[in-house]
DNA sequence: GGTGCGATGTATCGGCCCGATACATCGCGG
DNA sequence: CCGCGATGTATCGGGCCGATACATCGCACC
């Protein structure tokens, strides 16, 4: 249900990563989405993942162990890494949809990872957010119409900005959506990298897709 | 601080209201900035409220008391009205300007009062936001250009987006506060309502400015 | 004349997430 | 040699949400 829970777990199936780094690879994949992801709510999510084991820790040692026992006791930076569970867990997570997964921030999320997603997955939350949006779009539109006078005119001015964003948003899903359906990646294909013309994408290769990293 | 504590103050200088009503016109008010308010949150807020004295509560009475006594014990709608206290507090706090007035929500609900906050704390907040808004955007920018190859297809038209919006925002903003510098309210005049041509809104004229109700 | 259903209305509980805060280490420039 | 910013882990109080429960009223439908 989180949205941490689920961008954690879809993290650390690139690598594996502590506590900083993964904020830090939060705040790249979701920046569109929101600012910045806090500890206050980053540290308890690991620890309640950890707990319910779908990631485990893997204490940094610096190469062979008994080494520099004690001085000042570093407790040094936490690994964590995804484990089987945490892999069967993130699929479920990303496969089920229901109302909140059409939010703002769930979409935003979902479709963060909609590279690890099947496309029928991928056209189910683009229409369901299309449909969302639409609606939220008509709210606004009875509001700008009906009430316009009961509301003074900051407020409608807000309105009005939130409508055009609406219509911008509809148009956006509507584009998506026929990509997906064409077959196609999201506009500019950039390279081939995850563009290409596959028409599902069944687990990425098996061998973990992880990029390289130091 | 809290949203819904603005929000609620600002609505009830307006006319007293019970919690149902109340949801109604926080939904109107705010849906371009959120979905709906949830009774969640609602309900311990007025109860906060009323413990600070900035807002009382007044029973609903069916004109004379001893009037059906205890027939069912009809706990009636809870009308709340603002206080003295609750006015000042409203005032302090559309007033001061901080880091959270300039996030999303926090800018919205401001926003939504600004026909009640003088324009110098409107042009404040304004620019304020408008600072937020292209950090946001150079932030995005950084990351379609360099960390480019590092993201998915699916994370990049998400961040192409997001930047797409930021850009509007900021154009959005700059229009707005070329009108306020020039004295003039909003896009579109409307009517006369709240348009006109005062280069301040000194508090609404006193005697409450009620809008009709029954 | 009953019956069910949607709108009205108040309220609580568990849980996610945020902002503030605290504390410790490291490397670098002044 | 001293401060300062980046790295790094962690807790606490509190706002807000979603689910849930419960009660009344009026209207349509049978």
């Amino acid at each position: 249900m989180a949205v941490l829970e689920l961008a954690i777990l879809g993290l650390l199936q690139e690598a594996p990563m502590h506590g900083y780094e993964l904020r830090k690879e939060l705040t790249a994949k979701l920046g569109a989405i929101r600012a910045a992801i806090s500890y206050g709510s980053l540290y308890p999510t690991l620890r309640r993942l950890q707990a319910a084991g779908w990631i485990a820790e893997a204490a940094e040692t610096p190469a062979t162990a008994e080494e520099v026992p004690a001085l000042t006791s570093r407790r040094g930076r936490v690994v964590y890494t995804i484990t089987a569970e945490g892999k069967e867990r993130f699929a479920q997570l990303i496969a089920q949809t229901g109302p909140e997964t059409y939010g703002d921030t769930g979409f935003g999320v979902h479709f963060a990872f909609f590279s690890r997603t099947d496309r029928a997955t991928r056209l189910r939350i683009l229409e369901g957010r299309r449909r969302t949006i639409e609606e939220r779009r008509e709210g606004l539109r009875d509001m700008l119409g009906r009430a316009a006078e009961r509301l003074d005119a900051y407020t409608l001015e807000l309105q009005r900005h939130g409508l055009e964003a609406c219509e911008r948003e509809v148009r956006w899903l509507e584009e998506l959506i026929a990509n997906e359906r064409s077959g196609r990646a999201p506009t500019v294909p950039h390279d081939g990298t995850a563009g290409g013309r596959r028409d599902d994408n069944s687990p990425p290769p098996p061998g973990e897709t992880r990029t390289e990293r130091p």
